[in-house]
This record gives structure tokens, sequence and C-alpha cells, in this order.
DNA sequence: TATTGTTATACTCTATAACTATA
DNA sequence: TATAGTTATAGAGTATAACAATA
């Protein structure tokens, strides 16, 4: 025994060491997947957001990100400046920036799904598939219910990031 | 059909999604635990290191973070004030500070480590047991081998954040 | 008066560079 | 010459506050 261990556990085994990395790693490997389309992660996050939805407001996508609206304002200049979204005054409320995915956008969109996905499964891979299956959803199922009353919440109200 | 929806996949299935979000509610359990001792899951991950070991230099518990030298000084600066760890030159290499957990660092630790497997159970609490095990195994599983080569790296070797 | 987008500012976290004391 | 710790500084990233346009 070369280390006097008085209450030793072995900190890899933390469930919070466990998960973040998982994440990191996760995070890694779907930013290296997507760079060659000239986005991240997060760019795919929002672009997850406005594909097949009907226009929304900048704030609208925020809401769904968790992101504060101010945060929202360089994303979509940066996605405007690009050509995947337009930005226009939506007509029934002209303070509300209507975004929109475009024709480019879209097909972007679905080289960065087909990117992402590939990441995914690089990072599935040491799982075989019932493992896998089961383990997304674990994922689910640790995410549900944080109310209080045990009733869960409608997914078009949870946040997206 | 409320939304015309071209191309949709749920994005609530995506894998990013999911493991980041069970990071951040992990992370805010186990902060809300931690909180009544006066630290949080970042200070826990530095007393796990020391915990059971010899001294170590703070450079030593820098690299098991995989955090900078520079950003350790901070955190041991505090621990430091509070007596959780004393701090003094290395006998045998006085450019070194060898920390060591305290008697009531100690006694700390074993608080904080009852608060955190508490905050553990609380998150894995819609698992039954078996799916529990499972869910942590294929963590392991999905962090073991991002080596080329397949072989696996020493648990020693590990950074742990 | 309240809300959307915008800008300017501040705050948090962390890393890089430079200094000191030791080796 | 190189290394451990320290300090000052800078860079991401994101939030808060204030302002203009619109409701």
């Amino acid at each position: 025994m070369p280390t006097p261990a008085p209450h030793a556990r072995e900190p890899h085994d933390a469930l919070g060491y466990l998960v973040k990395h998982a994440h990191l790693r996760l995070t890694a490997l779907t930013d290296t997947a997507l760079a060659p389309l000239g986005i991240d992660s997060k760019d795919f996050g929002v672009l997850r957001v406005l594909v097949g939805r009907e226009p929304m407001s900048q704030q609208a996508v925020a809401a769904k990100l968790g992101v504060d609206r101010t945060t929202m304002v360089a994303l979509i200049d940066g996605f405007e400046a690009k050509g995947i979204v337009t930005r226009k005054p939506d007509p029934a409320d002209r303070r509300r920036n209507s975004i929109e995915l475009t024709g480019p956008g879209l097909a972007l969109y679905r080289k960065a799904d087909a990117a992402y996905l590939a990441a995914e499964d690089e990072f599935l891979a040491p799982l075989d598939a019932t493992t896998a299956t089961l383990f997304r959803r674990a994922l689910r199922a640790v995410l549900t219910p944080p109310t209080p009353d045990g009733r869960d919440r409608p997914d078009r109200d949870r946040r997206l990031t």
C-alpha cells in the first residue's frame, strides 16, 4: 500500500466527474465534427431551434436556449452575415425581429446534422446498441422531473441548449 | 399539424442536450448540498484530490484537476484562510508548497462527502438501482478509450476535475 | 407603462506573461 | 538554465443596466 488512505474513495467514480467529462468529450467531438462547416455546437443548437419551425423572435430563440436576449444578438449577427438566417421586423409587431432559416441555412443544417450524428456515434462507440439506448433513456429520465409535485412539464416548455 | 416541419427531429433527443443538462442539474444539486458547508463542487473536487494522499505540491493538485497552476493559488488561499489545509514549503525542495489537509479539513471533507452522496442519490432518484449502476458503468465506458490504440490509461494518470 | 432589440458596461472564470526564490 | 509559486494582465463568455423604437 504505497499511499496510506484514511477514508479514501476513488475520485474518478464520482458521478460529478463522470458526467462533466462526458460532457467535455462529447462537446469536443461535436465541435470537431462541425468545424469544417464553420459552426460549433452552440451554433448547431440555434439551428436546431430554428429548423422545422415558424420564424421566431430573437427573444423566443434565446428563451429556448436559456441564454439572455443580449447574448442572442451577436449569435444572430453572425448567422445573418453568413446568410444562414434572415432577420426582418415582424409585421405583426414591429419591435420583434422575425428570424427565419434561409435555403442555404437549411442545407447547412442538414450537413451539420449528419456530422453531429456521426460525432454522437463516435461518442457512443464503446457501448453496444442496447446499452446506448438505455444510456439515452436514463439521461432523459434524470432530466424529466425536477418538478416538486412529480408532474412532468410539456416538452415545448423545456429549455434547450 | 400546427407546425409545418421540414426535416424536423426533436432537439431534446440530441445527446448533446441531454448530457449538458444532466451536468447542469447535477452541478446545481451538489452545489446546493455543499453550500451549507461553505464550499462548492469545485472545492469538493480539490478536497477529493487531497484526502487520503500524501501532501502534494500546488502544481500536482492543479495537474490532477486539469487547471493552470495560477488558478490553484486562489483556491488554496481560500482553503488556507478557512483552516482546511496547511501550506508550508517542502523541506526537500523549498520552491514547492506542501499542501496538506488539516484535521478540521478532513472532518469537513467527511461531511461534504455525505452531502455530495445525498445529492448524487437525488440526481439518480428517477432510476431504479439496476439502471443507476448501468448508467454509471456506461459513463465510465464512454470516457475510457479516447486513446487511438485502444489501450487504457492507468487510473492515476487521468485528470480529475 | 411594458416589451424587443441594441449597446455599453461589468463580472466571472481561466489562461498567458513576467517576476522571485529556489534548484 | 529550469522550475514552483505568485502577481498582473488579458481574453472568453455571459449577464445587468440603460436607451430607442414600438406596443
